[in-house]
RNA sequence: ACUGCUAACGAGGUAC
């Protein structure tokens, strides 16, 4: 079985769907019984995919041959259900789970308060965190981050600053996911220099900002118009060995570009083009930038 | 080491 299920597995994350149900059917050929990981699998597979059809007869098959679903299960249907904006669906999964034998552990409240959040239900997703406290299951970092990050995208940003600051009594050390999002969520919001202080605050507890982190950072100050301390930034990152990757390059050219200064941002795409492979964002960014200064030809050399 | 949860970039769209 384990051969199946490391085949199906691969398959489907490579997005080999149809090589993974090949392989399903051949495990019936060989007279083989799927185990709970091969139908977690076979269902994660298919609820990515949204071929919801198919995966409910695998859950028939599982539920007939007395196969009880787990929390892998419920969770890996939670979460593609979320993810294709069917959060109704996904909670009657849940409340499936709650009639069931299997109780949700910390991945299934994870995914379901994420669902909320990116739904733009975050008092949802507080409610979901306050009964897991109740339940007796411990949040951890990551549903902090998931909440912290929906509240920001909800305008919250002062509630998202008390969750962060209420992590260290309730047992959990923010990570630098949780400061990218603060950082971002702040200058998104305006609040630059808040912004700087959560930035300052990370370095303090130890956490070493990665690149995305840095990318989060740069952007927030490009987006408002602070090239200065952008570059300022770019450049501690640079001299700690944190390269910069596409994307944090996209961000400080279209920093430039919409500040008018477009040669800048091709001297950077110049330097960019020796270190990591420009991605389509980056021609149609610099492509922008060239047409709204109406320096169209340049703009159709890059093609 | 058989399966499930979290963060960053462009453009477009946002008339009534």
């Amino acid at each position: 079985v384990v051969c199946y299920n490391v085949l199906i597995d691969g398959f489907s994350k490579r997005g080999e769907t149809n090589e993974a149900v090949r392989i399903w059917d051949r495990m019936f050929e060989d007279h083989c019984v799927p185990s709970l990981v091969t139908y977690n699998s076979m269902l994660n597979c298919l609820y990515k995919e949204g071929m919801f059809d198919r995966a409910t007869e695998i859950w028939h098959r599982m539920v007939r041959n007395g196969c009880e679903p787990d929390a892998f299960t419920y969770s890996t249907m939670i979460h593609w259900l979320c993810k294709q904006g069917k959060v109704s669906d996904a909670a009657a999964i849940w409340s499936l789970m709650l009639k069931s034998n299997c109780k949700p552990d910390l991945v299934a409240y994870n995914a379901l308060i994420n669902g909320f959040c990116k739904d733009g239900m975050v008092d949802e997703g507080l409610q979901v965190w306050r009964m897991m406290v109740e339940m007796g299951c411990p949040p951890s970092v990551v549903t902090y981050n998931v909440l912290i990050k929906g509240l920001c995208n909800a305008d919250k940003v002062s509630h998202a600053i008390d969750l962060w600051q209420g992590m260290g009594s309730n047992g959990s050390k923010p990570d630098v996911i949780t400061f990218g999002i603060l950082v971002e969520g702040l200058c998104k919001k305006g609040y630059i220099s808040k912004a700087f202080e959560v930035w300052n605050e990370m370095q303090n507890v130890g956490c070493v900002p990665n690149v995305v982190a840095y990318c989060s950072m740069i952007n927030g100050l490009c987006k408002e118009g602070r090239l200065q301390e952008a570059s300022i930034i770019w450049q501690q990152m640079a001299d700690r060995g944190c390269k910069p990757n596409a994307q944090t390059y996209n961000s400080l050219i279209n920093g430039l570009c919409k500040e008018s200064r477009v040669s800048e941002a091709l001297k950077i795409f110049q330097h960019m083009t020796e270190d990591c492979i420009p991605t389509v964002v980056t021609y149609n960014t610099l492509i922008n930038g060239l047409c709204v200064l109406k320096r169209v030809g340049e703009a159709g050399r890059l093609l």
